[in-house]
DNA sequence: TCGTTGTCATCAATCGATTGCAATATACCC
DNA sequence: GGGTATATTGCAATCGATTGATGACAACGA
């Protein structure tokens, strides 16, 4: 393993102080001869020296770094999420430190802490959607020093900057569309016990029925985690009911309400259609292809980062600011278009 | 946004001197009357003191952060590959810096330059896979001042630690099962062109059947870039030959496969046989469930992990570490045997 | 009274950079 | 030769922690 080299060392080279390497390597102006700027910028090159970040953060005050924290890395969406938050980064020169929590809201509040302690200049947080009791980190979040933007979902009655996709609308209009087509029972499956986006999209669904005057019948409504096995349990349920069309309020939902339709011989939307939510992977697999409400995770990483931008040159208001954004209906093929009077 | 609390401020409430202070939140051995310790404590706790790792690890020469280089985040197995690593990291107390690069050796060295200079104590590479111009990127790798752990993949020819799968081997798994299922006629379909993982496969495809005396016949190897649409292209033509079992070389590659076979009508395995590799995420969605070559990112996790720790604590051998993994053939239903002589 | 021992706490250097201010050297002018 | 302007460069403080070397003070023994 080579060693590192610092500025002294190059300094000491070159026979100048380390005061005017740094002048140097930084492009500030100064007056330096052009004698010397070479010499010192050549063996900068020779020596692969490169400023230690840490010691430069230090006397800065800012690393150039930021951070995000997402319930799970594993998941289609919050990876997409990552990686174009990433990028978006790179682009205006930030790096980003990509953390994983399990969903806890004390593993949340560690992984926060550890961000903070490290120097990032300022934190992406996908928290706050499971009902854990999150006083610790709502307490946290309140009292950090520098800026933070919550992204998808939020921790509630709190100030601060967030983006998300309007869930409820996203709910309304999948069951809009369903009602469109001609369907008058319609079940859903939401995960409306451990999750506030799920509590709004099922909050949508109601909506669009309470809208056109449908009654809103608790027994067509599913309780599923966001897990394909949790929805393949429920789904037997929901199988038993006279809908002839569902509301899957996630991609994993919608994958644990598909298998058990492909076991129990039922096809799509023939015997019954199905909407569904953000299903990224889905998408090629399935015959028929999924009508889906979708959210992109660029668009969000996209209005994320300008929050953050805004934050970071402190030309941000005094108050939060608020992206709420609109999903979209992709029709493919799961859905059956019923005739007018039934 | 609140202020940053130092150590100074501490030691000044507490009337004491900032090194007294150090000691006892460090539970350094030190003469410190018990009262004072626990004035200290308590002030500390009271204003939500927390360390500057900045500033720490400046001085203690380590920063207890990792760093992870991915081609893509967003690829299921890099994601699970990433959350794993985290975990596991987190139990020894390190934080992990993941980062996605795009998959150039370009972009990759800027990964690591940034991760080097942010004072990461080691870092794992999953690098080197795609055939671009990688000389930067291995002359940077063999000065680096801290241990790499190269993951799932290597730089040709580079002295380092080493932790991956063994593609070749999977390769014949997966070839030989079909051969021992009856099939003779065996198609593949991989990414040898782009690719050091493919190209292992391939061979290991091409060893079983040496073995057994079966014909290498390159009509019935079909090349795919790593991409669920250019899978889907390439499959046309793999269907026009006369092969009764095709092995798909990755996930990406079975869903674009399947995807076309669905579309002409084809069943599995009734019209011809699959073994796919690595489909995590298919897993649940197909039927039939698809026979696969599996590799647990969990293990690649763990034994790239100890390599790391070996190397941390200095107990690491002069000469670089390789440890090779067998991946494991999973039977499930995608493979039809044929009757014995044919 | 002086020396010794023990207890409790602080000093000051250090990590590797950045930067305002001071200092030196050379040139130029009268 | 003395004085001023200008071109170059270096000093030293700073960021927020850590830590080996020291200091201050009280109690005790001879």
């Amino acid at each position: 393993m080579a060693n590192k080299v610092t500025l002294k060392q190059i300094a000491q080279e070159v026979g100048l102080s380390p005061s005017s390497v740094s002048l140097v390597l930084n492009n500030r102006p100064c007056r330096i001869s052009e004698e010397n700027r070479k010499l010192i910028k050549e063996v900068a090159a020779r020596n692969h020296y490169v400023p230690n970040q840490i010691a430069r953060s230090l006397v800065m005050r800012e690393s150039r770094t930021l951070g995000l924290i997402v319930p799970n890395i594993e998941s289609r969406f919050f990876a997409s999420l990552a990686g174009s938050l990433e990028k978006r980064c790179r682009e205006d020169g930030y790096a980003l430190f990509i953390t994983s929590s399990g969903g806890s809201a004390d593993d949340d509040l560690e992984l926060l802490r550890q961000l903070v302690t490290r120097g990032v200049d300022g934190v992406f947080l996908v928290v706050g959607d499971e009902f854990s009791d999150d006083r610790a980190l709502r307490e946290e979040v309140s009292h950090l020093p520098i800026p933070a933007v919550m992204v998808d979902r939020a921790i509630e009655g709190l100030e601060c900057d967030k983006v998300m996709f309007d869930h409820e609308m996203g709910g309304y209009m999948a069951t809009r569309y369903l009602i469109e087509q001609g369907h008058r029972r319609i079940a859903c499956l939401v995960n409306a016990r451990r999750s506030n986006t799920g509590r709004k999209r099922l909050a949508g669904y109601e909506r669009a029925l309470r809208e056109v005057g449908l009654p809103i019948d608790a027994r067509l409504e599913f309780e599923s985690e966001y897990y394909i096995p949790s929805a393949y349990e429920a789904s037997e349920a929901v199988l038993a009911t006279d809908a002839t069309a569902v509301f899957a309020s996630s991609d994993n939902i919608a994958l644990g309400l598909l298998k058990r339709l492909h076991e129990m011989g039922k096809s799509i939307p023939g015997d019954i259609s199905v909407v569904s939510y953000d299903n990224s992977a889905a998408d090629v697999l399935f015959e028929p292809a999924l009508t889906a409400i979708e959210q992109d995770p660029g668009v969000l990483a996209e209005h994320a980062f300008g929050c953050m931008s805004k934050r970071l040159a402190g030309r941000g208001g005094r108050r939060a600011e608020e992206v709420v954004l609109e999903p979209e209906l992709i029709v493919k093929d799961s859905v059956l278009e019923l005739t007018k009077h039934n």
